[in-house]
DNA sequence: AAAAATATGCAAATCGTTCGCAAAAATTTG
DNA sequence: CAAATTTTTGCGAACGATTTGCATATTTTT
């Protein structure tokens, strides 16, 4: 037990038994360059060295456990259901989601007010929440054609 | 063009070109009766009368694209990736999930307020959203142990 | 009643993801 | 440092929910 191997760039929550490796911390530098959220096979296509795309699953895996990035679903009609991961970054945040050329725009802050009234009325401990928002980004409103 | 068949008991939005079947008006029945969302499997289990899986999820996606239920994706830690199917009732709703016995709880209403100050903020134009909260339910909350 | 259209069951295909295993890389031990 | 131990990686196979093709059954139209 307790046992946490060396070579670490951030500090756990829990301890974990694995480490951090070349291959591991490119993934997590891919992410941090990235302004929109990529999915898995985004993130494999932008790796410039080979990497099993096993290994991209198992290492985005590692990092979400580590606390380093976070994960959401997308259900978009044209692309399917898809996984999206982004950088952890300080606080929560929610995505907007342009229909049209599939980008992210992040939210400044979390729309949802208190949710002691939900609670209050539900009787529900409430611990986490995910919000997508859909609609069509600036930039497709202009070229209404789409992208 | 514009031919619709007969035997159906709502009126479509956009016409499509089938039918409401007796297996058919049974799924969407299952689901109307349920007071939770049901998955694709949970409909299949229900079903007195045999019906194939592929049927299932053919007669789901029939009955979402004549408007008459909607589904959701939950991503639960515990049962990983499903797809809920719940009658679409008059407005839009939001779920609470609990983590610990995985029932649904319905929101009496839409937390979010105006979205007019987030597409002030980024330019977007949103035109749907999607909620989901997770916790725990008031009974898990009194059984601690869960369900 | 006959012809045309659509639904159904069944089995096979699909596809993103996970898993098992042997080899490679990193770490620990002495 | 080299040897022993642990973990990661690549590869191919397995997985599982969903979709698809096709022959047959059901429903609708004529
Ligand atoms: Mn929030
Ligand atoms: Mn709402
Ligand atoms: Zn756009
Ligand atoms: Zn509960």
């Amino acid at each position: 037990m307790q046992i946490v191997r060396k070579n670490l760039t951030f500090q756990l929550d829990k301890p974990i038994l694995y480490m951090m490796t070349k291959k591991r911390r490119r993934l997590l530098e891919l992410l941090q360059e990235s302004v929109q959220p990529l999915s898995a096979q985004q993130v494999y296509e932008q790796m410039e060295e080979s990497l099993d795309m096993a290994t991209v699953y198992r290492g985005l895996k590692y990092l979400e456990e580590a606390g380093e990035i976070s994960s959401f679903l997308l259900d978009c009609s044209e692309r399917g259901v898809e996984r999206y991961y982004s950088q952890s970054s300080s606080c929560h945040r929610h995505f907007l989601h342009c229909v049209s050329c599939h980008s992210f725009t992040s939210l400044n802050e979390c729309p949802l007010g208190s949710l002691e009234k939900i609670e209050k009325e539900t009787g529900f401990r409430v611990e986490e929440h995910y919000l997508t928002l859909k609609g069509t980004c600036e930039k497709c409103q202009i070229n209404v054609r789409g992208k």
